[in-house]
DNA sequence: CGTTGAGTTGACCATCGTCAACAGGAGTGG
DNA sequence: CCACTCCTGTTGACGATGGTCAACTCAACG
């Protein structure tokens, strides 16, 4: 199930030189420490549309992503699925450091991560408090995050789902690359209407009302603000 | 706005006599050291369906309730309103310590809280990193909770939402006073309809069509579980 | 050139929201 | 003590938002 490349030509990995160590928990160590996180590292490649791990599933490690996407989500037994987020790079799996997974994580598109075995990294934090102040604050933000997706989930409108979904993805792209008009949603339609809340249909319909009224337009990668007041005010 | 009796008869605490210390974020701490926390700590009594704190207020004080219920909400500009959690004893407020509160924060019935000013609960923190390690387990899981809550309003239909509401509040319930088949349910239908992702009249409705099937009946403070097989099948 | 999977669109329908009326209890004041 | 209001909760009638089912396009791929 887990199928990761870990060949050092592809996945080679130097921390002091990681691009995106500010945004990530390495980014509350210094130089010295990151020697002693980087000999417990495994460097992973996932393929497109691969399983990371299922939810329930014996939680032996801890992810940081370094570039790519990865979905995760939560099932019923009846098969309605919910996407609890979308991880880009410098976001940490497995903050709650439970023994199983609380939710499956399956990458969007090809990508890779920093991957921990869950023992020795808890043995790390107990010798590196600032380490836990930086998880803390993280985990923190993420609830804050998940309290403002309770919101859009038990009280919006489909379009201002699917309103919130791109000004919240662009603010996030744009964290990591620089602003840009052009959103790449590597997702498929299913993952944004099982992070919505809506079906397939309903985010095809909402996002092809929005491209009518000019406010986005429909591009093979994903698709171009036209008009950001308009997307803005329907995101309230 | 916030209307809190201090007085030492009514109000007055040692944290080492006090009932909620195993369940909140004290159980992290020696004798001695509750010692410190307690100096820094004011004890407060909120009355019923009185404001503690507003989104977006500066969040100047952190929390620990010791009795009662609060009730967590965010507002849409237009009205609408999205109930993010409900704070019971143990449990603790403002995990995210930002500058502004990310929620709102009213009591649902009479409720007694430690009150914390920030700032020397931050430097506090500092020197007690077993604590912070505590507060990090808390934000995580509040963060698995907020996630189960995320398939709840994105997925699941009015009488599983019910359900499921009824099966969280037992056991929450349950885990501070013990078991039992009748559930006091301090909040109103429209709290529990802005916490489901629901109107007062589907919450009122589904509570009603529970009680005709003879899962629960419904009593003066709450309900009583008749059928705790058939409640936990549709909460599923 | 057939197959597969993602996405789009239309027709219809169900769940749940809206609007309205009403019941019952708590509090208030004459 | 009783009328009155207010608030919460319940129930009914109706309607809209979004779900279901189905057909179709299009690109990728063997």
């Amino acid at each position: 199930m887990l199928s990761l490349c870990q060949t050092a030509d592809t996945c080679s990995h130097v921390c002091s030189r990681c691009q995106v160590r500010a945004v990530a928990i390495c980014g509350a160590l210094e130089i010295d420490e990151l020697a002693d996180l980087e000999r417990m590292l495994t460097p992973a490649l996932l393929p497109p549309k691969s399983v990371l791990f299922a939810e329930g599933d014996t939680a032996d490690h801890v992810f940081s992503v370094t570039s790519g996407c990865i979905r995760l989500s939560k099932d019923l037994a009846d098969g309605r699925r919910q996407v609890v987020g979308f991880a880009l790079p410098g976001d940490f799996l497995n903050l709650s450091l439970e023994s199983k997974f609380g939710f499956s994580a399956d990458s969007v598109e090809s990508t890779s991560l920093c991957r921990f075995q869950t023992a020795p990294f808890k043995r790390f934090l107990d010798r590196k408090p600032h380490l836990v102040r930086k998880l803390y604050d993280l985990a923190a933000h993420e609830l804050t995050i998940a309290q403002e997706q309770m919101v859009l989930l038990g009280r919006r409108r489909a379009d201002e789902k699917i309103a919130c979904f791109l000004m919240n993805w662009r603010d996030r792209l744009g964290r990591l690359t620089g602003a840009d008009h052009t959103l790449h949603l590597p997702m498929t339609r299913q993952d944004m209407a099982d992070y919505l809340g809506l079906t397939i249909e309903t985010v095809s319909r909402t996002i092809s009302t929005l491209a009518r009224k000019k406010i986005i337009m429909i591009v093979p990668e994903g698709v171009r603000v036209l008009d950001l007041q308009e997307l803005r005010a329907l995101a309230g």
